[in-house]
DNA sequence: TATTCGACTTACCATTTGGTAAGCGATAAC
DNA sequence: GTTATCGCTTACCAAATGGTAAGTCGAATA
């Protein structure tokens, strides 16, 4: 099995995630994907068949990605390696959002479409892990999940609102809003020093 | 100044903000509205001239409406009434996710096109009755405005995930996710008792 | 009664959309 | 040398989109 990232294939799907990021799935038309590549529309419905088809490639690989991002993490102990993840996916909800809006973009729409949910490994193993550490080891799981859930909630809400603060409040501003931010993030992850009340 | 809530203009207005919040703003069409007010796509072109224009009017309706929910909120001491405030916040987005969906939709959508910012006003007014309490009192902006949009975030981006989480782990199972949520709420919440450290 | 005006509608249009069908040129296999 | 396959392209299409222009029709106004 070949799966080399310079394939035509995956050039497309690496184009194709980026322009449904930006603009989400309706607005993002085949032409203005294949016109940044120099290639015109039926290369994609050559390899995909359809815009859907294409979408379910792209979050696939959506999905990989995430997975991956939580199976590499570097660290020892589970507590290391959450709280490693969490900083990391901060930072680069904040420098690379296009992964981020490609999700929230996918929640919502997921009233309309979708019938399989490229998240559901990730955040089985986002939840996994921290069911590992001690703090969470003896919660119930719905407990433990909104624990995460707030702490992705709050990463990802910030990151896509990115332009929008920067529009309100300045560029020099926001700056002070992203330390502010990284303090916090990292406030609420030294509670897994502790073991729960 | 005549503004009936039953006038045509405002009827449309109230459709299209279900809609755009379904849908987002691309993939909503002008006939899609129109389709389920039984008037032909011109009506809206006639009172506001373009999809862009009727999709501003949705905006400052909808920032009107989060100005006058928080301006509204019941409660005598600053604490009172921000803690009121979120509390009801929560509960609106997940049983009328409207205003969310539209809202988040916004968030995404602004690196594209949006010049104004229609939750400025909402978010300096939350602020504002922030820096009232003792616990924020003292605290810098970014400290504060990094709290309030912290629980801004947790409580939206669990929301637009609502049809994601309940098919992905079923209705039952998003009770549980549900009443954790809002305990976890309360909880976050109940530090506006205390002063900082 | 005549006129204006608001709230639409019908008719029409150019553009863009996703999708189909068929073909073309280079490389690889036989 | 012929054939098949891959990775596209050109040509074409029906449907939907936002928008313009002009007309209709009832109620208010003069």
């Amino acid at each position: 099995m070949e799966n080399p990232v310079d394939s035509p294939k995956m050039r497309y799907i690496t184009m194709a995630s980026k322009v449904f990021a930006e603009k989400g799935y309706h607005a993002a038309s085949l032409t203005s994907i294949t016109d940044k590549l120099g290639v015109t529309r039926q290369a994609l419905l050559h390899f995909f068949g359809s815009k859907a088809g294409l979408y379910t490639h792209v979050m696939k690989a959506l999905s990989d990605r995430l997975l991956t991002s939580i199976q590499n993490v570097e660290g020892v102990t589970p507590e290391e390696r959450l709280r490693a993840f969490f900083l990391q996916l901060s930072e680069e909800a904040l420098t690379c959002p296009q992964d981020t809006q490609l999700l929230v973009h996918a929640l919502l729409d997921a009233q309309e479409t979708t019938e399989i949910w490229p998240l559901k490994p990730f955040l089985d193993a986002l939840g996994a892990l921290a069911h590992q550490t001690k703090r969470w080891s003896e919660a119930s799981d719905a407990d433990l999940f909104c624990w995460i859930y707030q702490l992705l909630g709050s990463i990802q809400h910030f990151a896509i609102s990115q332009s929008t603060l920067k529009g309100m409040y300045g560029a020099g501003a926001f700056e002070f809003l992203k330390e502010a931010h990284q303090a916090q993030l990292e406030a609420t992850l030294s509670d897994l020093e502790k073991t729960p009340d």
